[in-house]
RNA sequence: GGAGGCAUAGCUCAGCUGGUUAGAGCGCAUGCUUCACACGCAUGAGGUCACAGGUUCGAGUCCUGUUGUCUCCACCA
């Protein structure tokens, strides 16, 4: 059982080990049990492509604590893992791979090919972010890991398409929708990310038909467009163009002949209150256009080049067309004049290149039927969000949102299970492949080649994952699952769509609670981004640092829902504190007698050191649960850090060396026990946040059971809050923390002893205490006195307020300085006690504060009235010299 | 344009539903080869809790406003 254990904690010899003995013990795993109550959390699925980095490093870090906190806590705990297909970011990385080494593209190959090298892809690299994820020591039911393109997660898509189909809920529809060039394919709106770019506001001159030398000025930020224009709109109360409305102008380079019509949505004050009109490339002249009838002209193609209704400019891509465009008009003196204007533009998510407007035929889903669901569910408390304020933010969302369009043009993904008739034009949409029309019965059939938005899958996830859209057991069992752990930049593309999804399919929320936690940001407050490269890999501080300093780094320190920086030297920090906790153990390790037992002694053999630090214990198990219930982790593993480091390290394990290396057998197996049994508590409170080396020394000490990741949570227990023992202890370490005070400012070095003669009015403490005081105040005697002392020639005193201390220190005790000291706390202890009488002799006070206050207030009084009591007394003996 | 966060020690941040003489880590200063640990021990310095009002017996904590800063959403061509 003893084992030798080295003097510095070394992660990397002890974490693949532990991790191994976990899987083999199967505790990750999960199955139905209904003696027991099931905790569940479906992990947010990285990118198959993806690589770890510091979000996953916090998202499975707190997912892990309350996964094995539930777990010890006694519910049977599942934690889902799996991978997302993620459609654009893996087809680009094939993409990529395919032009680079085989300078192919993927038409070259064709769609079936592709998608072979795709999921050779998977094959091959899918597997990579798992096994980093167990580096984190996540303690994920792997045997249930799944992949959103997998069978039963594409089953659930299927039914879900179809039976939103059939309810109405998705259409299909030609609509502006947000069309990136680069990645040629439609985005949602929540992929579109707004960036202020600077830009120029370009007036340009169209003439009134019939009028010679009559212009109106539009103003434009792409005039590219123009060759899509097919009216002008103005504002009808604007008494500048009244008698515009109606007439037509030429549009110029294409020579179309455009009504100007009017419009309230024209802004009067914009610009030059003369709106060009492009239907078929801007979302509000689209409507415009549908008021007015107005032409749909599309002039850019796909990729964002002019297409052939563009003339001249055909296959120029959008940026050169508009330079081009620029030019002739100002050559034919229709360039009004150029403004600089600072704009938004959006970009894509994926790529970050211009984001087009473009009139497409996509599908998308009716969001509003299906959002006042979500909003209620929210509203009525059903799924709650920690930090709440993230309520807002989902709300936001939800009252705002536009029908999601859920086609892309990609070839990686859930293809759209519609089949169009080239005899009927009837549109089949079926749970089965369908190989003839359902309408004509025709075999000219042929297959919406689009794919659906990769968050159409992920928003299935959290019953996906058990099974639907059969009705399994897991389902039945595991469903709703409980916590959602996620990043609140996910919030509107994954977690309000699977609130939607859950109630709709489920008929209830997904989880009852989304904790939302911050970004992981660079030692400047920077994102971390491949661009500017100042990503830091959490393979690399594991490796480093150990595991479980990274694990605490992530939850030390910060609240649920705010940003972190990511300093390195805290993971530092938080390796030392594993160190610590290792040499606290090898010292317990170091004094086990062979047949020692993890067992509590009997209450009569208990000293009051041993009262102290279980008594301390039993309030830490308290807070420490009630702070994890309410997701606060940062504040519960800050508890335990400073109980294990402070109370039991700094002091308790000090206080047991006297008794430990000491030769009353009985007083020693006592310490022992207490030492042993201490320990193997905070080893449980501790393993949540650090699970490896937890684990590593609960193995090595006296333990029942298999393993610690299944030991039993601590619980508060009443027969061991020692109340007047907790404070007795903490007078005798006052006056050792003001003994040592005393001799530092003294400059006088623990190698000096001196003899120590305290006065105290309970006396009986410090008789208890007297080890204490001459080990850790650095006494060779110490003596209880009956009276205080006469003399005080040489002495050192030192005042708390229920004891008086004195060190002979001779010639090193300067009378005046002394005095001077006294004075300087009594003067601070008169301060404080004036504060207080007026405090407790303000009636308003008295009356209406809360008793304990009040109480509190008093003692307070009194301690300091005692002291300064105590003090007068010194200064007085101490004038006699 | 709308919404929200943050502003506390030199730095990075905790501080739950108002009651501590305001805390931690790192950094800093001084001392220590104390038989678990120098990835350590001991002691200490350092804060008018952004500013101005208000509510209250009592405000870092609640309300209003101001300033600075960051973020999200919407988007005017």
């Amino acid at each position: 059982m003893i084992r030798e254990l080295p003097k510095v904690y070394e992660p990397q010899k002890v974490e693949n080990r532990i991790y191994e003995m976990w899987e083999k013990g199967g505790y990750f795993h999960a199955e139905k049990d209904v003696s027991k109550k099931p905790f569940t959390i479906v992990m947010p699925p990285p990118n198959v492509t993806g690589q770890l980095h510091m979000g996953h490093a916090m998202d499975a870090t707190l997912q892990d604590t309350l996964i094995r906190f539930k777990r010890m806590q006694g519910y049977n705990a599942l934690w889902v893992p799996g991978t997302d297909h993620a459609g654009i970011a893996t087809q680009i990385k094939v993409e990529e791979e395919l032009r680079t080494k085989e300078g192919l593209s993927r038409h070259d190959l064709g769609r079936e090919k592709f998608l072979d090298r795709v999921w050779d892809w998977k094959h091959k690299y899918g597997n990579r972010i798992v096994e980093q994820q167990k580096k984190l020591g996540a303690s994920c039911d792997w045997d249930r890991a799944r992949f959103t393109m997998d069978e039963g997660c594409s089953k659930a898509v299927r039914e879900v398409f179809v039976s939103l189909y059939e309810k109405g809920l998705i259409y299909k529809g030609s609509r502006i929708v947000n069309w990136c060039p680069h990645c040629v394919t439609a985005l949602s709106d929540a992929e579109v990310e707004y960036v202020d770019k600077p830009g120029n506001l370009w007036h340009l001159k169209y003439p009134i038909v019939g009028e010679e030398g009559r212009y109106v000025i539009v103003a434009t930020t792409r005039p590219e467009t123009m060759l899509g224009d097919t009216g002008v709109a103005v504002n009808p109360n604007d008494p500048r163009y009244q008698d515009l409305i109606g007439k037509k102008c030429l549009l110029p380079l294409v020579d179309r002949e455009i009504p100007i019509v009017a419009d309230e949505y024209v802004d009067l004050e914009f610009g030059t209150g003369c709106v060009k009109m492009t239907p078929a490339h801007d979302p509000n002249d689209f409507e415009v256009g549908l008021r007015h009838n107005l032409e749909t002209i599309r002039v850019l193609d796909d990729s964002g080049k002019v297409n052939e209704l563009g003339g001249k400019y055909c296959g120029m891509d959008r940026y050169d067309a508009r330079k081009a465009i620029i030019a002739d008009l100002d050559s034919l003196g229709l360039l009004e004049k150029i403004e600089e204007h600072q704009h938004n533009v959006g970009t894509c998510y994926r790529c970050s290149n211009d984001v087009e407007p473009i009139i497409s035929a996509q599908w998308f889903v009716k969001m509003k039927p299906l959002a006042e669901e979500a909003i209620r569910s929210v509203k009525d408390g059903e799924t709650k969000f920690v930090p709440e304020r993230f309520t807002k933010n989902y709300m936001n969302w939800m009252e705002n949102l536009h029908d999601w369009c859920i086609s892309r043009q990609l070839w990686w993904g859930h293809q759209i299970p519609v089949w169009y008739c080239a005899d009927c034009g009837h549109m089949t949409c079926t749970r089965e492949d369908a190989t003839v029309c359902e309408k004509c019965g025709s075999t000219h059939i042929e297959r919406d080649p689009d794919v659906l938005d990769t968050w159409f899958s992920s928003a299935l996830w959290p019953f996906s994952t058990l099974g639907w859209p059969e009705a399994t057991d897991d389902l039945d069992y595991f469903y709703p699952t409980d916590v959602l752990v996620t990043g609140y930049d996910i919030i509107t593309f994954w977690v309000s769509r699977m609130i939607v999804s859950g109630l709709e399919h489920m008929k209830k929320a997904p989880f009852h609670t989304v904790l939302i936690h911050g970004l992981v940001r660079d030692d400047k407050g920077r994102k971390m981004s491949k661009s500017l490269g100042n990503g830091i890999d959490p393979l690399e501080m594991i490796e480093k640092f150990g595991c479980d300093a990274l694990r605490m780094n992530m939850v030390t320190g910060n609240s649920p829902g705010n940003d972190m920086r990511f300093y390195v030297e805290r993971c530092e920090a938080m390796r030392n504190f594993a160190n610590k906790l290792w040499n606290a153990s090898r010292y317990v390790m170091m004094n086990l007698e062979e047949r020692a037992v993890n067992k509590l002694p009997e209450t009569k053999d208990l000293e009051i050191a041993d009262k102290w630090v279980l008594s301390k214990l039993n309030t830490l198990i308290a807070e420490v649960t009630e702070n994890m219930d309410k997701y606060e982790l940062g504040v519960a593993i800050q508890k335990i850090y400073d109980y294990i480091w402070d109370t039991y390290c700094d002091w308790y394990i000090e206080l047991t060396k006297s008794r430990l290396y000491a030769d009353d057998a009985q007083r020693k197996q006592t310490a022992i026990q207490v030492l042993v049994y201490v320990l193997d508590q905070v080893l449980r409170l501790l393993h949540p946040f650090m699970p490896f080396i937890t684990e590593e020394i609960w193995q090595s000490i006296p333990h029942e059971g298999d393993a610690l990741i299944v030991a039993q949570w601590p619980v508060y227990q009443r027969e061991l809050a020692f109340t007047a023992e907790e404070n007795q202890m903490e007078s005798v370490m006052n006056a050792i923390r003001a003994i040592r005070n005393r001799r530092t400012e003294m400059n006088v070095p623990p190698s000096k002893k001196a003899a120590l003669y305290v006065y105290a009015s309970n006396a009986q403490i410090f008789k208890e205490g007297e080890g204490f005081l001459q080990r850790l105040a650095y006494a060779d005697v110490v003596s209880i006195l009956s009276a205080e002392p006469e003399n005080l020639e040489g002495m050192v005193t030192v005042t708390t307020p229920d004891a008086k201390l004195y060190i002979p220190l001779g010639q090193l005790v300067d009378v005046e300085k002394e005095l001077a000291r006294i004075e300087k706390e009594l003067e601070s202890n008169r301060k404080f006690l004036a504060s207080l009488e007026a405090k407790l002799s303000n009636e308003k006070f008295v009356s209406r504060a809360p008793e304990a206050v009040v109480n509190a207030e008093r003692e307070k009084a009194q301690k300091t009235r005692d002291l300064i009591a105590q003090l007068e007394q010194s200064e007085k003996a101490m004038r006699k010299l």
